[in-house]
DNA sequence: TCACTTATCCAAAGCGCTTTGACAACTCGA
DNA sequence: TCGAGTTGTCAAAGCGCTTTGGATAAGTGA
């Protein structure tokens, strides 16, 4: 059913029937309701693609998943963040349209979406330090919204973020009140912008405390089970091992907990973790007492809210670049205590 | 830059450089290499909508989210798959569309994908025992594979699936082998289908061995951790625990896992636990030593797979459905040893 | 040389929609 | 009664591409 046999069989022009249906004033009500009962009756759907081309819009928002070889960040979180912009999208008629590149390929990707013009905007995931895709999007002229920032980008651009630095230094606060003095940061890959931003929040607290940073208590690899579980048998069997360790992930710190458990101490006694949740819904840290205590943030309406901006912007592109930073929840659960005698 | 414009700088008409583009016979290759190399300089990509418009191929393939409010297995599961679905779309030229909605709204969102003819066929997700879904894009017509099978399905359809009943038969028969007798399952909601067929699985290998299911043993909810560890703890309770664990998912059996060492009971030793492992690329079991016993199979593989077949059924509508079913493989880990004598 | 292929290329129609510009039909005040 | 202003509707152009059905030029065999 198109347009045109709707409008043959109600005895209409096409272009009343489509004024109608759009919300034009220059319809009465009473064909307006005639056709839209047609409409409904025959279930008409307009051509989405017919109406593209016609209109030059999408009604499509793009998502890049960047795939490296290395699994990062971006996988576990990714879920619920599209979820949540699933939500804003499908409240106001978008699709989604998902890309899964390689690293290599991304910058080809961008253009190519540009080019096919099947969306008419961007989420851009997992930002590094230094990402070149801002410059890339803002050259080829598509709006967009980070999820996260890069912090050494040079031009201005839209993005969402955890106040990822804020989240740390408070945890690493939180540990230094407790009486701990050797705090391990297990970290997620420092490339990857949030985790420096935490591991700059890490030293801040440190050096309020007049602590200096020890080299040997900082790692950054992939945040996987095994890496955690690795990293913390490693600290444990230092010299002077640490009493505290802070995680950059929920699922580091699962590792971070068996590496301990075999080595016969007690969570939350013989030494703490704090970790990062993103608070995926499927994976959640406990329910009446949390297993770990945690800087928390909701991933799922962090894409709610990206996904907003985004639409925002498409709307409106002249706008000056909106910004949002979200605060972390600190979140205490069993996995902290003061930190034992020595 | 469009065609119209890419021909006139060329001197050609849009029907030769089209042509020339898509490999055509007709065009000399003279003139080919000529408009080649001049869309590669204008960096021409054809606008995807207006093509599909002509050719009334979208080149994009729907994926269905549902979102329960119970968030079904299929958000851990999800990404990995994507991920593998999105490899086999890229190298074909197809885009992929997620839509994410609340299963209330599932039906409706399979029509407007239809009628809006956003994509040329749909990967259906977390089939139940009895979908009502197939029998729905059977009546719109709209080529789809499902990922995973509905049992009570009448009419036929494409699917891929793993072997989850062989799967959990051989799971058990492990454990019965070690000498264990009374094992549990940790079962996902069972209205979904893997679910049932692990479960009927599972009471075929119990019946081989001339053991009845307990139905105290058989625990049956939303694959979390903390659902894992709750119903760990639960059958720990028991007058006659068991001495063996089937969990569905590897979530669970990390929660499982934390009930047992906080019941100071030592995991493969004084229990057992084989664990489904989905083998998500984020979220290892383990590295050298796989931390659980466990059926592995590889969710990307799957989606590479389920991906291909849609796009085999795109290009011929008309064959017989095909169905793929893959061999999870049984991997021994550190988390089962022979039943402990009583 | 002529009729006939064959190799190249082109003009124009059509995909389903939106939107511009025009046109009747009607109302209303003078 | 007339001209101006509204209202409700329509025909047709245009979005960027593919594809049908020629047209033209070049090559072929008798």
């Amino acid at each position: 059913m198109n347009l045109k046999e709707l409008s043959e069989r109600l005895g209409l022009s096409q272009t009343t029937v489509s004024r109608a249906l759009n919300g034009f004033p220059e319809v009465s009500e009473a064909t307006r309701a005639k056709v839209q009962a047609a409409a409904r009756h025959y279930n008409y759907r307009p051509n989405m693609r017919a109406r593209g081309l016609a209109t030059g819009r999408a009604m499509a928002i793009g998502h890049v998943i960047p795939v490296s070889s290395k699994h990062e960040i971006v996988n576990p979180v990714f879920a619920d963040f599209i979820a949540g912009a699933g939500e804003t999208y499908s409240g106001a008629d978008y699709d989604m349209v998902l890309t899964v590149v390689s690293d290599a390929d991304e910058a080809d990707a961008y253009r190519k979406l540009r080019a096919k013009g099947t969306v008419d905007g961007i989420i851009v995931h997992g930002p590094k330090v230094t990402d070149s895709r801002i410059a890339l999007l803002h050259e080829i002229g598509l709006p967009f919204v980070v999820h996260g920032r890069a912090s050494e980008a040079t031009l201005p651009y839209s993005w969402l973020d955890v106040n990822n630095r804020r989240a740390f230094e408070r945890a690493t606060s939180f540990l230094l009140d407790l009486g701990h003095r050797r705090i391990a940061l297990i970290n997620g890959l420092e490339a990857m912008d949030f985790a420096y931003r935490r591991r700059r929040g890490y030293e801040a607290a440190l050096a309020t405390h007049g602590l200096a940073p020890d080299p040997a208590l900082m790692l950054s690899e992939e945040m996987t089970e095994a890496n955690g579980y690795r990293a913390t048998r490693r600290l444990l069997g230092l010299a002077a091992p640490p009493t505290a360790l802070l995680t950059s992930s929920y699922i580091s710190a699962i590792g971070a907990r068996r590496a301990i458990e075999e080595h016969g101490l007690k969570l939350g006694r013989d030494i703490s973790i704090v970790t990062h949740d993103d608070e995926l819904s499927y994976f959640r840290n406990g329910e009446d007492v949390p297993i770990f205590t945690a800087t928390r943030s909701s991933v799922r309406e962090a894409g709610r809210q990206a996904a907003a901006m985004l639409l925002d912007l498409i709307a409106d592109p002249d706008q000056t670049p909106q910004t949002r930073l979200l605060e972390a929840a600190l979140i205490v659960g069993a996995s902290t205590g003061p930190a034992p005698r020595t």
